[in-house]
Order: C-alpha cells, then sequence, then structure tokens
DNA sequence: GAGGGAACGTTTTACGTATAACTTGCGGCG
DNA sequence: CGCCGCAAGTTATACGTAAAACGTTCCCTC
C-alpha cells in the first residue's frame, strides 16, 4: 500500500529501499530456515515438546534471531481471542497515589507477562469517551480505581472482568474488589488527636463523590461521637493546595478556631499549612494538621506532615493479582488493605487555652 | 478453551449461561439487519457515501446498537496494519513532569482519535525488558522522553517512527524531536540570583545522565564566567528530597558559605530547603533556593519556590503531534519551546555580610 | 432500443498467527 | 509379515475486519 507513493515508476523488486522495508512475518522465518509456518510457531511458542527435533527447533530460532522478527500482536490477539492486557482506570494520574497504583499494577503485570495501559478517566467524573475505543487495544479485563458511581456504570457494559479498588464492596458488578481499611486510618487520626488532646477539630473534606471520602467522613462522624469533642466539618471544591488553601482559611477563622484540621488529603493539608501560616498562626504549636495518603509530598513540607500511609503499590499489585485471578477462573480475595498512621511533625498538643479553665 | 474447566459435562449448547455470551462481530450485526458483513464494515466505517442507501445505513447502525457492538480492535489493527497507537517511553511517571507529558501527548492523540500507551522504563536506565513486546500492543511510532544514551539505542531497534523529548538534538536517529530551552532556563535563574547581588552560588546537581541535566550544568557554568561570582557543583545522588537533603547539607556546609543554591529540580530544592532549616538558616532571608520544572510541589511548600517553569503538557503535546506529522508523510518541526522564570519566595537579596567590605 | 452509468449491494480476499488434523518414515512386536 | 505407534513435521483452517472486485437493477441519453 505504500508502494503507490511514486506512481510513475516501475514496480520492480529494487534492493534500494533500505528504511521501508517491511516487518518479517512468521513465514518469513519458515522460509529461512527451510521449514513450514506451523513450525516456527510451535518452537517460538515454547511448545515443540516432541514435536519439533531440538536440531530443527535452533535453526528456527537462529533465523528468526537474525531476521529480526518479532511476532505481530494484532494478529496474535485475533487468534487468540485475548491478549494479556488490562486496563486500568484512574482519574488522575498527577497525582502521586495514582502513579503508585500504576506502578504497582505494572510490576505484577510484568510478573506474568501481562501489560497494563492506562485510561486517564477525564475530570474524574465518568469516561466521557469510551475507554475500551480508546484504549486502542483489545483488552482482557479491567481495573477501576477510585471511581465515581456513575463512572462505574459505563465501565460496566464492556462486558469485561472488572475489578474495583478503593470502592464501596457492595455495589458494582465487579468481580473482585481490592479495598484500603480507610475507616480504620480516619478513626487513628482521630484517636491521635484526641489522645493529644484536642476538643475542637476542623474536618477538612474533599468535595468529591467517591466512596473513599464518604468513608472518611463517616468514621471521623462515629470517632468523635462518643467523645466531648466536635468536629467541623469544611468543603474543599477540588483536591488541589489551592483548594484546600482557600478552605482551611474559613475553617481557622472560626470562632472559638479549631485547634487541629484533619485533611482528607495530603494536598489539602499542604494548603492548611500555608492557611495557617498566612494567619499567623504556627503548625504545630497553634494548630495541628493531618493528611491523608502520604504522598511523597509529605515529607517534602516542613513540617513534615503526620499523615495516613496508604500501601498505593500494594493496591494496584493487589488489584492486578486479582483481575488475574478471575481471568484465570481462580476465585479473587477481596483483601482489605491496612493503613497506618505515620506520626510527623505537624501535630502537637493543643496549645494552652488562656482564657477555658 | 475455558469449557473444560468441568471435564466430565456434556458439552451440549446449554442456554442457561447468561454471563459468557460471546462478543457479536461485525457478521451478527449483518445477520441482524438482513444485509452482509461488507455492508456493515462500510456503514460503520463511515465510507458509505453513495455505496450504501440511507435508510440501510440507519438500519445497520440500529442493528450495532441494540447488540452492543464493539469492533474487534485486534482484528482491525491486523487489517490496517496500523493501530493508532503510539507507546510513550518515560523514566518515571512519580515525577510530576511526567505525568504531565503524558497528559499532554494523550489530550492531542485523542483530538486525532489516536491511542497512547505508557512504558515506564525501568530504574531510568534502559529498557531491561523489551518495550514492544510488554506494550503488548501493535504500535504506529514511539515518543520518548528524557532518556539515558544507552536506552536510546534500544530503542532504535523497532524500526518505528521515534520522536524524542527533551534530549540532544544532535544524536540519535529520531524522526524528529521536541527540546525546551534549558539552557535559557539556567541563564535567567543565573541572572536572577547575580541581579539580586549573589556572588557565591551552589549548584546542586542532579548525578543522573540525561541531556538536560548536562545542559543545565554547562549553562550554569557560563553565565558565572563572565561574572565576578563561582559556583560550587555538589552531586545528588538522586532526584529525590531526601538525596537533595543530604546533598545540600554538604554543600551548605563549605566556608564561606554560598549565598544561594540553585537546584537541577524542584525535589532537590525541597530538600535545599530542609537543609537550610536544620542549620538553623532562614529561607530566603539567610539562603535564596531556586528549583527547576515548577512541579505542583513549588506552590505547596513554604516559601514558595521560585524556579524555571517548563511546559510539561506543551511537551507532550508537541511531541504526539510530531509524531503524527511524521506518520502521515509531513515533515514535523522540530520545537524548542521557551521556558520561563517563576520568580517567588524563596529567592532574596543576599545577606548583609558582617565582615566583608 | 442499445449502451452507459449511477446507485446499492454482495462475494471474496488478505492481514499473521496458533493449533487441530493430517501425513510420512521408521523401528519394534506379536 | 502386517500393523501399531511414535517422532517430526506439514497442511489447512479460523479468528474479525476492511476493502477491492464484482453483480444487479434502473434510469437517462443518443
Amino acid at each position: 500500500m505504500a508502494s503507490t507513493r511514486r506512481p510513475g515508476t516501475a514496480d520492480e523488486p529494487d534492493a534500494t529501499a533500505p528504511s521501508e522495508r517491511p516487518r518479517p512475518t512468521s513465514r518469513d522465518v519458515a522460509r529461512h530456515a527451510n521449514v513450514s509456518q506451523a513450525t516456527v510457531s510451535l518452537v517460538l511458542g515454547g511448545k515443540w515438546q516432541g514435536r519439533v527435533s531440538a536440531r530443527t527447533a535452533e535453526t528456527v530460532r537462529s533465523a528468526a534471531r537474525t531476521l529480526g522478527y518479532r511476532p505481530n500482536l494484532a494478529a496474535r490477539s485475533l487468534r487468540l481471542g485475548r491478549t494479556r492486557t488490562a486496563l486500568l482506570v484512574v482519574p488522575a494520574l498527577t497525582h502521586d497515589y495514582f502513579a503508585r497504583v500504576h506502578a504497582g499494577a505494572s510490576r505484577v503485570a510484568a510478573e506474568h507477562d501481562f501489560g497494563v495501559v492506562l485510561y486517564p478517566s477525564p475530570e474524574g467524573t465518568g469516561p466521557a469517551v469510551d475507554p475500551f475505543g480508546s484504549a486502542r487495544a483489545a483488552l482482557d479485563g479491567v481495573i477501576a480505581s477510585s471511581m465515581a458511581p456513575e463512572a462505574l456504570a459505563a465501565l460496566g457494559e464492556g462486558g469485561l472482568p472488572l475489578v474495583m479498588l478503593d470502592t464501596d464492596p457492595a455495589g458494582g458488578r465487579a468481580a473482585a474488589t481490592v479495598n484500603l481499611d480507610i475507616a480504620d486510618g480516619m478513626r487513628q487520626v482521630a484517636g491521635h488527636l484526641l489522645g493529644l488532646g484536642h476538643r475542637r477539630l476542623a474536618h477538612l473534606a474533599a468535595a468529591v463523590d467517591t466512596w473513599t471520602f464518604g468513608v472518611r467522613a463517616r468514621a471521623l462522624e462515629e470517632a468523635v461521637a462518643g467523645e466531648p469533642a466536635a468536629a467541623m466539618r469544611t468543603e474543599s471544591s477540588d483536591l488541589t493546595v489551592e483548594a484546600g488553601l482557600r478552605a482551611a482559611t474559613r475553617a481557622l477563622s472560626a470562632e472559638p478556631r479549631p485547634t487541629a484540621v484533619i485533611c482528607d488529603d495530603d494536598l489539602l493539608a499542604a494548603g492548611a499549612c500555608k492557611a495557617a501560616r498566612r494567619l499567623g498562626l504556627r503548625v504545630p504549636e497553634d494548630v495541628s494538621v493531618t493528611g491523608f495518603d502520604d504522598l511523597s509530598l509529605a515529607t517534602a513540607l516542613e513540617p513534615e506532615l503526620t499523615t495516613v500511609r496508604l500501601p498505593a503499590e500494594e493496591v494496584g499489585a493487589a488489584g492486578m493479582r486479582a483481575l488475574l485471578d478471575v481471568l484465570e477462573g481462580r476465585t479473587a480475595g477481596t483483601p482489605v488493605l491496612p493503613v497506618r498512621l505515620v506520626q510527623r511533625d505537624s501535630t502537637a498538643e493543643p496549645p494552652q487555652p488562656p482564657e477555658e479553665r
């Protein structure tokens, strides 16, 4: 098809086209090794036990090597009906957590000769365009992380095995789920702050409709319920430092002022630290701040953030393992991975109130 | 192949397998619409101008809709010989810059009905495993960002059109390149600090063998050459906050102490800020710190980093555009995108030396 | 009223691979 | 001697799609 580029030219086989040489196929290898194409496929596929002599096998392999043969993946996929490729759907890659989930999934995939292609769901909402088409590859399964409910529905359409990460285990038609014990993480945060003596808490909540943030809010409410303390909720429109700064400024302007700000995410916590300092408050002496996720940002800040470490790579890895289980007919577990509060320098005892008792 | 799961069972066609319904093919759609498969292909391919009546076309489309037909991408790729898919090779996705490059490339790709699959080159060195195989998709071209020289050689093997980002324009067999005016960025940094009056500079250099870091070092040397100032080089083993902290601690322990630390990357700059504070120095009053790249981290820190903003999305987008140009036979430009110093709060005039004149 | 197009389809083929089904030669065994 | 069975291949086929090549009608023009 590319030979029509110079129409008037005679179409004789010319030896002077070194760059446009077509990719060798298994048939080319076969010709080179004086065997049939089937034999090439057997040998290179590794299934030649007792079907091909060792001598012939070596001949084939050497022919493949000299020709620089690479199997055509499209043809293989068509023939086999599967592709050893999974689609990973994430809200955004610029968020460290999802980049790490991807890394974990990729690692496990590579161990099993699998591939991962990414679909960054636009704007964190629903897949506006078709994820299956835009993945540009035939897929064996889908792993979706932290999706909003509407987005999940669209993913169900594919008819592919679906593994969901960080999502309500009850809902959805997922073949398997991997979850984090987010509620426990928030309980640890609350316990830590209550233990330090904090009684007036602010909850900087992300106004994002995903399971994980719902759990964070409920867990905090429950943890505070039995205590002589209150958690005031302030919503941040967005999961950014900038939005966190704005929301935290509002939260810290309340009277009486909260002595600790519990943030749904490290980015919000970074914003909260900035807000505090602009209001003339020191962290942690005047106000404690906690994050969530333990992004790499957490240790870059000063003071280093007390936050909840999420095993992101492990989530991605477990998701991939679950998908492999489903694809191979095994029953996949539905692990709930533990999370851990990491105490660093952004939390301390509340300031001594001059007036209160 | 999956039917061997219960060996003793009779293999009669049973109607009680609702979930395992095979995907409809274009032939199924054809049967449903009482036309031939070819007609389905024409209609859904959009090439039915004057070949199929509008009535029939609508029938076909509706049949496709009710059956939930999706074209088999493997078959299409095999037939067409191209896949509308590009491979993007990056050292690591957890680094904000590359996540943004990916976002830019994806955006442009989507506009042209193209796909992007990622290959995170292991350990930033060479592709240890085969990128073409592990991409698990037939590829039309490759975009490689910030690769070390050895890694580039391996990429050349594929015989695919290659676009290189942030790499030496002279070297390599790339069909096109996209570059940033890194040298100008470093000149802006040097000019800014020299203009503020700094004379003892420290260069916190990344010990990574890629073009971009080589340029940063040379540009800084040249900028300082004609001035009554010196730039002492300290190497950071790694591109992390932690490594930056260690290296900056060394740099700031020198006598006489530098009054400004020029970092090759924002992560190193974050480490430098921490180092300064641990040594009892204030930023920027006692020591100025500059970063490079303008990661999202830069505005999360306090003080906000003075740094050089790299148009990462634009790099990815330009790379994708260049690849599309090459693939469609147009001559691709080799843009060099401008960068801009962003002055924020981590730089100021050097402290007044008590002793010096 | 013969012939030439349009208009509207259909039949057929090829893409490259994996594998089921078949061939062939040969040594061994009853 | 006849025949089985194994080793070492080969031949043939299917996967689902796109598109070239090939029919039909039917209408319009000369």
